[in-house]
DNA sequence: GAGTGTGAAGCAGTTCACAGCG
DNA sequence: CGCTGTGAACTGCTTCACACTC
């Protein structure tokens, strides 16, 4: 039942990730089958979870038996978007902007970073890998011409609004923002942010109260 | 109403860290109060959403009038632990490691990396900023020394978990996982996981979504 | 009057429990 | 017999609405 046709649950598509990289693993050791309570172990969840959260996909498991390794791994890759290219622009070429166009499994995972801009004049024109940096200024020319499909903003706070204002109107649909800022955008257009300082001060609140 | 005695819902405490930011900038621009729906518009929620989360806190604002910008960043920085100093411990000295070591505003709000160790027997010994780096058979030693409250993970998947078991048999309470794994760990030891592939991934799915 | 504080209602995600299939 | 798939119960966060106060 429930093929894709309904709105999955946010928690459980991030939930995906984790299942497909335990898969992989799995795979990758010749195990071809696995239960949802040995994925639930892996992933910290528990087996209903596990089930519900698959359950959004379809069902194709085994009673008795389990989920072929093999075939879920291939249903998370598509629903995750994972069997085509996306081509990503990075915005900031500074210490975290290039630290995340090193990470290595952004491209083994079929995202590409085409463009970097940064508005360094002392950057612009230099390379990164195998990317030229450009500036600012040729923003909509880049990502037109890239045919960019999602951006990631490692640019600081004071400037990201601005520069993501630019981006969505210049089509663009995904947003990953490495910001310290919270950017406010219209709501057909994706973002998910990543923030060091959120996390850790709520580590830090964690400890607070352990203390008292 | 309610001090602080009762459990704060976590999304609760991920928005505070928000709001703080946001008072912080109105203090520097001189703004003295503050009303719900101002900070709401500025973090991307609702105004009765901010009332519900500051109410957790006690009941400081003035009818009328909105909250005071000091007296609230006051009560923010206490609830999250952001008036006392915390010691960190950083694993893996790699790209992401080094990034976030020299990431300003941690040091700015109080955590202050004193320890930094990796495996890598060309690292060991030399120095990142001005902490010496030492090698992973120190682990123990180090956060025993340095009187580390806290421990951010930048190490690959393969090696976190046991690096991590041993961190939370020397007694550390706070876990910030960059690793791209799911850790495993007591129910007493505070975890957040920064995950670069999931929130990827998740704009992906997003992207996928849209495309059909 | 403007804006807080908060019970109550609404909604979403999680867990339970069990029928049903391999 | 083991393990899936799923309605039903539950839990917890969010939104509403309004009495209350500065």
């Amino acid at each position: 039942m429930n093929s894709f046709t309904n709105r999955i649950p946010d928690a459980a598509v991030r939930r995906f990730s984790l299942y497909l990289r335990y898969l992989e693993d799995f795979e990758r050791s010749g195990i071809r089958n696995v239960a949802s309570g040995v994925l639930a172990e892996r992933g910290g969840t528990t087996a209903a979870q596990v089930r519900k959260d698959l359950s959004f996909l379809g069902s194709f498991g085994k009673r008795g038996l389990g989920y072929s390794v093999a075939e879920l791994t291939g249903v998370l890759r598509g629903v995750l978007g994972l069997d085509s290219v996306w081509r990503v622009a990075l915005l900031g070429a500074g210490r975290i902007g290039t630290a995340l166009f090193r990470y290595e499994p952004f491209r083994a995972r079929g995202f590409h970073i085409t463009t970097v801009i940064d508005n360094d004049p002392g950057k612009i024109g230099t390379r990164l890998g195998d990317v030229t940096i450009r500036g600012e200024h040729e923003l909509e020319s880049a990502l037109q011409d890239d045919r960019t499909d999602l951006v990631i903003v490692a640019v600081p706070a004071a400037v990201a609004q601005a520069l993501v204002d630019r981006v969505v109107a210049a089509g663009i649909r995904a947003v990953l923002n490495y910001a310290p800022t919270q950017l406010r955008l219209p709501g057909d257009v994706a973002l998910r942010n990543v923030s060091m300082m959120v996390e850790l001060e709520s580590l830090s609140h964690a400890l607070a109260r352990l203390r008292r």
